[in-house]
DNA sequence: GACGACTTGTTAT
DNA sequence: ATAACAAGTCGTC
């Protein structure tokens, strides 16, 4: 069974459910309807500020092998902590070029923290707005 | 520090 | 094949 729902933020927060396993997360200026799933409560938890570990929940990966990887590897980023691109290049023997481009096809972003990796001097980028990402990393105390 | 050129792995067309 | 990238490094000034 297939659910959609949105969260308010400062944008919209769409998250579609298969079964109860994530498979997509996107910012929006649209919304769907809102509901008080447990997922939901999550998410509103999170972005009131409080520490939510979204590890607990099994996602769907619709993703090639290698951006699997690098996301299975940012899935284990702690709240409040970031790495930059570099280093998980390092780690998975590969370059951080490689890293990003990954990044940008993570289909659940939050729940997977692709917020939490940064350049080496500055923020990175981030596919729905650098914006979004720096509002991430301050609701977590990183800015 | 700021800037440019060169390197780089993976994906999508 | 090749273009497109959410990067990094090393030079020069």
């Amino acid at each position: 069974m297939i659910e959609s729902f949105s969260v308010r933020w400062k944008v919209f927060v769409n998250v579609y459910v298969e079964d109860g396993r994530i498979f997509k997360v996107e910012f929006s200026k649209e919304g769907v309807r809102e509901v008080d799933n447990e997922i939901a409560k999550d998410f509103i938890r999170y972005f009131r500020g409080e520490k939510v570990d979204f590890r607990k929940y099994e996602v769907i990966l619709n993703v090639p092998p290698f951006v699997r990887r690098v996301l299975e590897f940012v899935r284990d980023i702690p709240y409040g902590n970031v790495i930059t691109y570099g280093q998980i290049a390092k780690e998975l023997k590969t370059s951080p070029r490689a890293i990003g481009k990954a990044l940008s096809l993570n289909p659940v972003p939050i729940v997977i923290p692709c917020h939490r990796v940064v350049g080496a001097r500055d923020l990175g980028g981030f596919s729905y707005g650098l914006w979004i990402k720096r509002e991430l990393l301050k609701l977590e105390g990183v800015l």
